[in-house]
DNA sequence: TGATTATTCTACGTCAAGTAGAATGGATAT
DNA sequence: ATATCCATTCTACTTGACGTAGAATAATCA
């Protein structure tokens, strides 16, 4: 699949971006709903904030364009789903990003990974631990 | 210091960017020899493509501004230089990103991390077994 | 068929970055 | 000191990604 941040680029450069803000907001809720119309979609962000429903429709096109989030017809009109689960979005998207990183420099990236997940979020460390042991051991694939 | 990042928002969006193509070469540059004037810094880059000085130096003044490099006048011009090194730039950088990554998801990014490490640089896991280790022995600080 | 709603088209505004010529200002060689 | 060179700054155009949304078109249904 073509990199979701074929913008993110700390090294290329250009990384663009992932996603925009009405973007992240459209994915949230398909992410939620796992399906819906435009018009559902539309609803739903404009609880949060004023926006017209054609400017969602544009950006969902945009998305479909992108290949984020696919639809089918179903009765009259589409319904919209997301292309990956939102934990497949954010693994996919780590893994460009934090390769772009480790590609300009493996040992700070380590170093800070873990400076980060220590503060983030402690109790991840002894998994990191874990998932470390396992590939020490080879035991790993997938 | 204002986050090199203020644009990488996997989930905020709009992460912008860190550098453009350009810029990521004029801070190579400046990296390499420590410092330079821009007469310097625009020879080396057009060793690589053809680019006009003042683009270059358009370019500086940008980094200038965004804080990224800084200068001095030295005889009749001005010489400049990275306001990080490289290394540091590298570490802060990381730092944003991935705690933006560890903010949507701490096990993805985990996971995906030392998947993308063992892939890059396998030598490196061994590295990070060990930070694990002092930081889960508490023998931490930087 | 006519009204309603969904979808697509078109377009404008903004911002970051690449690009570079024009204007300005300082340095110097003669 | 003065003409000329070159560094620096200003200004501006271009592109691409988005936010934004009205106009046009198409499909649906009462």
């Amino acid at each position: 699949m073509k990199p979701l941040t074929s913008s993110f680029k700390p090294h290329k450069a250009g990384l663009g971006r992932v996603l925009g803000d009405l973007e992240k907001s459209v994915m949230d809720v398909l992410w939620e709903m796992s399906e819906a119309t435009g018009r559902e979609v539309f609803e739903e962000i404009e609880k949060e904030k004023p926006v017209a429903f054609t400017t969602v429709l544009t950006v969902m096109d945009r998305l479909l364009k992108k290949g984020l989030i696919k639809r089918i017809k179903k009765g009259g009109l589409y319904v919209y789903k997301t292309t990956l689960s939102k934990d497949d979005f954010v693994k996919q998207v780590s893994e460009e990003v934090l390769q772009g990183i480790l590609d300009i420099s493996a040992s700070s990236a380590a170093t800070s990974f873990v400076d980060i997940l220590y503060k983030t979020s402690p109790d991840e460390i002894e998994r990191l631990s874990k998932l470390i042991e396992e590939r020490k051991k080879g035991a790993n694939k997938k």
